[in-house]
DNA sequence: TCCTTTAACTTATCGGCGATAAATATCTTT
DNA sequence: AAAGATATTTATCGCCGATAAGTTAAAGGA
């Protein structure tokens, strides 16, 4: 059976969302595509090859908001843009993962030089406003990757204290969560306050501020002297 | 010959110097501590975690301003503290990725506490010193990781631009980079514009941006409605 | 002092991984 | 039908993290 570059892609990621990027082999996808594992490596130079494509495929599936609306804001743009990028690379596991593994393709380099131009036409300084984009994206794949670990965290958390025989009190993650915070009071109160759709909460709650900063910095230089 | 925790810890950071986070295997540094690979499996139960008693490490060895000075204000407080979290990252060769890989250890989770403490106390509110001290912290880590994909792109644009033939004009990584980018005017302006100490320069302008957000929601909840 | 126990390490080996080389089959083009 | 290019298989390499089982060395009690 001949398989193609798109097809390899798509499995990949359907395979993605269901054994995680670590348990995602090249014998594992071939096995699932019908194909002996060497024959990936005539369409990819490599499995960090085949990473940077699925990289994108996760971006052009789910990263739709790239151009800003006649007469929107540059506040709204910014954070409907964020957003999508941010939510795209939650659509799969592991997407963060991924991305945070790739260089930026031209495609990324396309879109980003779109928002520049916006940007500075709205009356954004080009320093501001690469800045700004920059630490969007840094905090959207890092919310995403820090949440990720904390939640590695609970379940071991919650499976020592469950082999420790303190079983009853200690059984779920919660329970083991509120054990190790419990002598950081200001930590776990903080926690706490973003917990819905952690990564979520604080992904929005950084790109508030991110916003908020460039706007102050706007304010600043538009009365440069007080 | 015995070994000790801390000897395998400190050899681990020399290697990590030498070769970087993925070269540096269990048996390489068996081999540089004169001892057989299994036997660095009787002190550290995987490799995992020894990066993690690596990342501490790290920090203790580089990340020192944990406590604000007397009478100093929050905004000082949190740059240099972020400053410091920062710098101890770049210390040694992929301590970012290190640290990313890692969860908070009690001593973190110790200094996060006492960031929070003082920030609340000096009027911000709860969510906001949350908000801020991660996102500070995911901006440090992210700006350097991200900073080296791109390094590493220009080194690959580099090589391959030398194979192509093409090596009189591109033979240099920031010739090639030049040519990747022409297409992007505002990018390669803007991102020249942080050139020196890449990753420094980026991470500095978005901490400045946190923080100008976070005087911002400061200000708003104080006089909530105009 | 001898014996037993525990700590620390060695030897041997496992299963799995990404990747390459070389042979082979399958289409295209002439 | 022959020749070339495309796509895949078979076989294998070297390396990795990890475990099992055996060995040495030190410590501690009788």
């Amino acid at each position: 059976m001949k398989i193609t570059k798109d097809q390899i892609i798509a499995t990949a990621l359907d395979l993605l969302n269901e054994v995680g990027l670590d348990a995602l082999t090249t014998r594992l996808l071939a096995d699932r595509l019908g194909v002996q594992q060497p024959a990936l490596y005539w369409h990819f130079k490599s499995r960090q090859d085949l990473k940077e494509a699925m990289n994108i495929e996760i971006l052009a599936r789910g990263h739709h908001y790239v151009l800003p609306q006649p007469g929107e804001i540059w506040q709204d743009f910014v954070v409907k843009n964020a957003r999508s990028f941010h939510t795209a690379l939650l659509a799969y596991r592991d997407g963060a993962r991924v991305h945070a593994g790739t260089r930026a393709s031209a495609q990324q380099l396309d879109q980003f030089e779109t928002v520049l131009t916006f940007l500075t036409h709205q009356g954004m300084s080009l320093a501001t406003a690469v800045h700004l984009g920059m630490s969007a994206s840094i905090l959207a794949v890092g919310s995403i990757l820090d949440t990720r670990a904390e939640q590695e965290g609970r379940a071991e958390l919650a499976t020592t204290a469950e082999l420790a025989g303190t079983a009853e009190l200690t059984k779920t993650a919660e329970a083991a969560f509120a054990v190790k915070f419990a002598p950081y009071p200001l930590i776990r109160a903080g926690v706490a306050h973003l917990k819905p759709g952690s990564n979520t909460a604080l992904f929005e709650s950084g790109l508030r501020l991110l916003i908020a900063g460039a706007e102050a910095e706007i304010a600043a230089n538009a009365a440069p002297k007080i």
